[in-house]
RNA sequence: GCUGUCGUAGCUCAGUGGUAGAGCACACCCUUGGUAAGGGUGAGGUCGGGAGUUCAAUCCUCCUCGACAGCACCA
């Protein structure tokens, strides 16, 4: 006999080799019914598995977040039996859970269409409506992979052949199917239900190495109703309306072109928040003791040779060669082979070492906080240019610190609070902070990084922040930290970063003079709250969906006369808005208030002044705020005198 | 960069092997209308670029450029 632990704390004796499904049984029956797997001491296991002794059991039901991870699993199982079926020849590789479904990548020499998605789907439903069991064998290693080979799927067999010595070869079974997989599963295809739906195709290489092959990828979401499917689709939908690209459009924000692609061609309207943006941070910075630089944009080659730009990140520079061009019409675009080269500047780091180089630093001098609106260009890969997320031309907002070693913990907290004021002004709360750690290709001793590392991750709990490392993601010269904003659809992306540098002030030779009257090192702390201007107001786009809060908006405010009898009243209102301040517009177009109402809301312009006759007579305003339905009647100064307050940026 | 899909008017999109269409936007005219589209008329396109097949290509084939999705990359 053994004993079985239940969560609530009670036990019961089972004999050896019960079931987890044989447990539920013995509980209820609508219990065994709702049953999907078993928690055995932690582990996720099969409902039909041996329990082999003593342990502490919890039974997971389909509707448990675990029940949803077996249901995805499950459907990529299913997924992969489809294909195989209907697509012989097709070699399987993996197939794991993600976040809202699953994927599998397969190894075949077509690709499938939008038509083979629908005939797969098919049969997957067709699939789980056989109702198989999910069988689970222990294989030998040998004898899996000479299994595998032998019909062909030489993928699988070289997984096998790259697990661990000690690791349980597990195949599961579901009817004639079957496939390598650590497990576990449900019981049978049944219980992964109809709510599933299979996405795109995508290609993908094989483990992740652009080196390998690329497979062909079918991505498919699966929940545990329709109505929970039927929500996802919705949301995905509504996404798509915040897309920042197109509402750049709508707003006319921004635009690109493919004879500038990757560089933004920012729209008054779009540069507006642009330049409220920087009037913000700037106003933050340098209330938080920063200094504000300029360096050049287009430097020699030897200097980032000397910042080791030049070896290590030339791939993604964009380099000019330093001669006169030839005028001939018609002629060569150089008379003869360009022999010396500069390059648009990917960084700014280097730059700010040469200010800081040029004069003798006193340790009392320290920290210097250097700050640049720095424009970078960047030589990206064009798959992965992406809107204003990801571009070739980018203004970060950026600083480094110049510190003592010993500075470095007070300085990293400073940053954090700096960065945590800012991100709470725009309402940003769903922040992702990593902190990447030394990579395996890294400079610096162990000992520099050991302090590195434990001054950022104190620094994070001083601060009560919650924090994941990314292990071995830090930058060859420091750790850092990443902050990672979600875009409508929920792909994450990196705004603010603060790198610690141990390497770029020894490389071009930044000392200052310490107490001691001997020359040190500086520590450089690479920083940037926003990021970079494009990436930061795209996402900023997306999480309003274009409704900029009142200081951002490019427009705050729009008079609206309704007739031309009420043009002039109109025209005095709109110059006292502007003699205020504010980014007003007046709409003296010949349209019913009604279109004007529309246009204006469509352009999600803050708040509509409507006037007519009554309004003059009465020395009133009637304000139509953005998303709202009523009208609020208000005198104009004191119209005027709230307008003025909302439009107050929060710094 | 890799795989796939797509590329028609300023925007959103329809369409056909016989040299193109809608709605919105734009221009002009009528309309002075009280909180999300008043009406009429008109102008606007070498159908991304190049080559090929064909009597004939926006449509078929190839190349190329760009966009999109994913992968790889992301100091």
């Amino acid at each position: 006999m053994m004993t079985l632990t239940f969560p609530d704390g009670n036990q019961r004796e089972y004999s050896v080799g019960t079931t987890g499904m044989d447990v539920a049984e013995s509980i209820s029956k609508s219990l065994a019914k709702a049953s999907v797997a078993i928690e055995v001491d932690g582990e996720l296991r099969d409902l039909m598995r041996p329990i082999e002794g003593n342990a502490a059991i919890s039974i997971v039901k389909r509707d448990d977040e675990d029940g949803l991870e077996l249901i995805r699993h499950d459907a990529a199982h299913i997924l992969a039996e489809a294909v195989q079926e209907l697509f012989p020849g097709t070699q399987v590789t993996i197939g794991p859970v993600i976040e809202n479904g699953f994927y599998y990548d397969f190894a075949r020499d077509e690709p499938f269409s939008t038509e083979d998605l629908e005939k797969i789907e098919k049969k997957m439903h067709d699939i789980v409506d056989a109702n198989e069991n999910f069988v689970r064998e222990v294989w030998n290693r040998d004898d899996a992979i000479k299994h595998f080979k032998s019909i062909g799927e030489h993928y699988k067999a070289e997984l096998i052949a790259d697990l661990p010595k000690d690791e349980t070869i597990t195949i599961y079974r579901q009817g004639e199917w079957l496939d390598l997989c650590r497990g576990p599963h449900m019981v049978n295809t049944k219980q992964i239900g109809h709510a599933f739906k299979l996405m795109k195709v995508a290609g993908a290489y094989w483990r992740g190495n652009s080196d390998n092959a690329m497979l062909t990828r079918i991505y498919g979401t699966a929940w545990r109703t329709e109505k929970e499917l039927e929500e996802y689709l919705t949301m995905l939908e509504e996404a798509e309306k915040r897309d920042h690209r197109k509402l750049g459009k709508e707003l006319e924000l921004f635009h690109f072109q493919e004879e500038a692609q990757g560089s933004v061609f920012w729209h008054p309207k779009g540069y507006t928040i642009y330049n409220q943006l920087e009037n913000y941070i700037r106003r933050r910075i340098y209330d938080d003791g920063y200094v504000e630089v300029k360096t050049p944009q287009l430097m020699d080659r030897k200097f980032w040779e000397a910042s080791g730009h030049w070896g290590k990140f030339r791939e993604n520079m964009f380099v000019v060669p330093d001669v006169v061009p030839n005028t001939d019409e018609d002629g060569p675009v150089f008379k003869e082979e360009p022999k010396d080269f500069m390059a648009l500047k990917p960084m700014n780091c280097p730059a700010h070492v040469q200010i800081f180089k040029q004069s003798i630093k006193s340790y009392r001098d320290l920290p210097i906080r250097m700050a640049e609106m720095g424009c970078c260009h960047r030589n990206e890969a064009h798959g992965a240019l992406h809107g204003l997320m990801r571009v070739r031309q980018m203004v970060q907002d950026d600083a480094h610190i110049f510190c003592r070693e010993d500075q470095i913990r007070d300085e990293v907290k400073r940053f954090i609070a700096l960065f945590n004021n800012v991100y709470k002004d725009f309402g940003f709360e769903d922040i992702k902070i990593f902190l990447a750690t030394r990579p395996d290709v890294r400079a610096g001793a162990d000992e520099v990084w050991d302090r590195a590392e434990k001054a950022m991750a104190d620094a994070l709990d001083d601060l009560g922040i919650a924090f994941e490392y990314a292990e071995g993601e830090g930058a060859f010269y420091g750790p850092k930290y990443e902050f990672h904003l979600k875009d409508a659809i929920g792909r994450s992306w990196q705004c603010g970063t603060c790198q610690l540098d141990f390497v770029l002030p020894e490389r071009l030779d930044a000392s200052y003079i310490g107490e001691d009257g001997n020359k040190h090192r500086p520590v450089m702390i690479h920083r940037a709250v926003f990021g970079t201007f494009e990436r930061f107001i795209g996402i900023l786009i997306e999480s309003t969906g274009g409704k900029m809060p009142m200081w951002l908006a490019p427009t705050q405010c729009v008079v609206a006369p309704i007739t031309s009898d009420a043009e002039g009243y109109a025209q005095k209102i709109y110059e006292t808005l502007k003699e205020k301040g504010l980014r007003a517009d007046i709409d003296l177009r010949n349209e019913k208030i009604n279109f004007k109402i529309r246009e204006h809301s469509l352009q999600k312009v803050p708040k509509i002044f409507v006037v007519g006759k009554r309004e003059e007579e009465a020395g009133t305003v009637a304000i139509r705020t953005l998303g709202g339905k009523d009208q609020e009647i208000l005198s104009l100064d004191e119209a005027i005198t709230k307008i003025v307050d909302m439009a107050k940026p929060p710094f």
